[in-house]
RNA sequence: GGUUGAGUAGCUCAGUUGGAUAGAGCAACAGCCUUCUAAGCUGUGGGUCAAGGGUUCGAAUCCCUUCUCAAUCACCA
């Protein structure tokens, strides 16, 4: 039983022993008492005056003298207005910081083979452009969410949807086909998935220098033109011959989707991302139409005289949708739902979490009812795990405006960056260590800046003012763990045994507990972190934690302490809160230097 | 127009499910390195929590109205 678990039933026993009833444990909230009031923990009594029927004062100084008189750990107590706070006895810190160090998964939980499986979707890529910004942000919420579903003990299956098909593919195949003279990675030592997206571009650069000219040449509006430029006539012709299985177009299709995905591979790599399954939609699609016209047999959808499948979702508040075009091809949703299918075959998921922007919202629901009416009982319980976009100052990342921030240059710049700031402080390290802290710093410095948003957020990114190494950063909480690092090391040089576990009694001060008291929090704070899939909430737990300790630091001698059992405590703690820091940017996906 | 989300300091963001005088960082200014890593620590200034009403011991937080912004409501994915 904690220590908060033992004052809640105390509370429990002292009303009931003072006022004849039984307040609801749930009601009963402790926190932790403000740094300007004396105490530790504090409980509010206003919700016990409808039992007490006296002034808030009088009824925590009843209860509080109840609590010091049941709970030993309880040394003192004061009140202000209606709040009780509660001092705690400077053993039960130390014996809450053993129990810390007893467990080198603290806050963690580990699955077993019965542990329910989640099954998270993230990146999602196209194949026809690179990775950017808003890219980053899905791949490190999706990322960072496995982990801390995993640290709450669920097993947890990654899984990356590639959406390998369609006519934006062709658009890409169709201009290295007519203007890239056979360029390839190798011949132009470009990545892959930049190579590509470079002939998309192109595509649309042509298409429309020819829906220009028809509009000005044959007079027609921009709506027309669009329709016949023979670009995208050409493209269309493409998509049907994929579609028909023909072996040229297949044969280009798959030697260019190649070249992205050794692309994709280096920036995820580089990411420090990775997947379990991986889902293509060229695989799934078909299932789709098939399931489609299984709804369509049953009467769950319908046809229109030009021969396309539609959902009425009118009943459920929402408007009639495309599930096949006219000419039998399928459409976004009818591949998801393909995918939806193969996955929950292939896996027995008790829960499903797409991550993906905020801009599907609708898309998801109507996912959800569709495999509902379709039969699936896992349809309803889908999630949609929404994150809001990532905005530039000028507006909203447009590929074809150029507006984006791409995902290697950003991870470029933040390691340059971090190699400028620490290249005078690592002077005597091998280049090979220089190289790379700079690249754990410079990512943990994005990382973390892009995981303490509140994901449902929108975000505003500015590349001008870059981001920062100082102040709620990662590199700030990267070089906390750093200094505790070193300190320990200069412990050991001396010599200096740090115990497993403190027995003895230590005169510790108020900081001290506050920080065992931060330490202590961490697996509140980690099951927190995966009821409401949030990384922010560990991201700013992390924070709070290093500057804690760094006051701690500024104001205490650790190694210079006279008093050898002050040192050793302050050394158990020292490494105590380093393997939180640890742990806790773990679950961000941020690596952490010994030195920086 | 409908739906969903958001609006907190000059800027970027927190705010533990309704608790004490609304907090950090950046930017500005002023201090702290012969002593365990100064990517650090301390201090100063900066707020009508979009506006108005309601619920109650107590509201940035819950409810209603209004305003503003974003996304979406496509035979694009």
């Amino acid at each position: 039983m904690t220590l908060e678990e033992e004052i809640t039933q105390a509370i429990i026993a002292a009303a009931k022993k003072l006022y004849g009833q039984e307040p609801d444990a749930a009601g009963i909230q402790l926190q932790a008492t403000r740094k300007e009031f004396e105490g530790d923990l504090t409980y509010v009594v206003f919700p016990l005056l409808k039992m007490s029927h006296k002034k808030p004062e009088d009824t925590a100084n009843e209860i509080g003298a109840e609590l010091k008189n049941m709970v030993p750990a309880i040394t003192d107590f004061n009140v202000i207005k209606g709040f009780l706070n509660l001092c705690i006895s400077k053993s039960n810190w130390v014996e809450v910081l053993n129990s810390i160090a007893a467990d080198a998964n603290y806050g963690c939980k580990q699955a077993t083979d019965d542990s329910p499986l989640y099954m998270v979707e993230y990146s999602s890529p196209n194949t026809n452009k690179p990775l950017h910004l808003g890219h980053v942000r899905n791949n490190l919420l999706g990322h960072s969410l496995c982990q801390i579903l995993k640290a709450n003990g669920l097993r947890v299956v990654k899984t990356n949807i590639v959406n390998d098909r369609g006519i934006h593919i062709c658009k890409s195949m169709l201009a290295w086909k007519l203007f890239g003279n056979g360029e390839t990675p190798e011949s132009t030592g470009k990545k892959g998935d930049h190579l590509v997206g470079d002939y998309y571009v192109r595509f649309d650069q042509e298409y429309r220098k020819q829906v220009k000219e028809l509009m000005e040449t044959k007079n027609l509006n921009e709506d027309d033109a669009k329709k016949q430029a023979p670009l995208i006539l050409e493209a269309q012709k493409m998509l049907e011959k994929w579609e028909a299985a023909d072996p040229e177009v297949r044969a280009l299709w798959k030697k260019m989707n190649d070249w992205v995905y050794a692309g994709f591979g280096e920036t995820y790599k580089r990411l420090g991302i990775s997947f379990d399954k991986i889902y293509y939609e060229s695989q799934t699609y078909l299932d789709g139409k098939a399931k489609v016209n299984e709804g369509l047999e049953k009467g769950i959808f319908y046809k229109r005289p030009d021969g396309s499948v539609w959902a009425d979702l009118k009943d459920a508040g929402l408007d009639e949708k495309l599930l096949l075009r006219a000419d039998g091809t399928s459409v976004y949703m009818t591949q998801d739902i393909g995918t939806a299918q193969q996955r929950f075959h292939d896996y027995n998921i008790s829960k499903m979490i797409y991550v993906v922007g905020n801009e599907q919202n609708y898309h998801f629901q109507v996912l959800s009812i569709l495999l509902d009416r379709l039969g699936f009982k896992w349809g309803k319980d889908l999630v949609h795990f929404s994150y809001g976009m990532v905005e530039l100052p000028e507006g909203k990342m447009k590929s074809r405006e150029g507006t984006v921030v791409d995902a290697d240059d950003l991870m470029d710049e933040m390691i340059k960056t971090a190699k400028e700031t620490s290249s005078d402080k690592l002077k005597d390290y091998a280049p090979a260590e220089v190289d790379n802290i700079a690249r754990i710093c410079g990512l943990g410095a994005l990382k973390y800046f892009i995981l303490k948003i509140d994901p449902r957020k929108n975000m505003m990114f500015n590349p001008k003012e870059s981001i920062d190494f100082n102040g709620n950063t990662g590199p700030f909480i990267q070089y906390t763990y750093a200094r505790i690092c070193s300190v320990l090391r200069k412990a050991a040089e001396a010599g200096i045994d740090i115990p497993a576990e403190l027995n003895g009694s230590y005169e510790i001060a108020e900081r001290e507990s506050t920080l065992i008291q931060n330490l202590a929090s961490y697996g509140q704070v980690v099951k927190q972190a995966g009821e409401d899939f949030s990384p922010a909430l560990i991201a700013n737990y992390a924070y709070e934690l290093a500057k804690a300790y760094n006051q701690f630091y500024h104001d205490f001698s650790i190694l210079k302490e006279e008093n050898n059992e002050m040192k050793t405590f302050r050394l158990v703690l020292s490494r105590e809160v380093a393997k939180i820091i640890k742990s806790a940017m773990n679950l961000l996906g941020i690596e952490v230097p010994e030195r920086m």
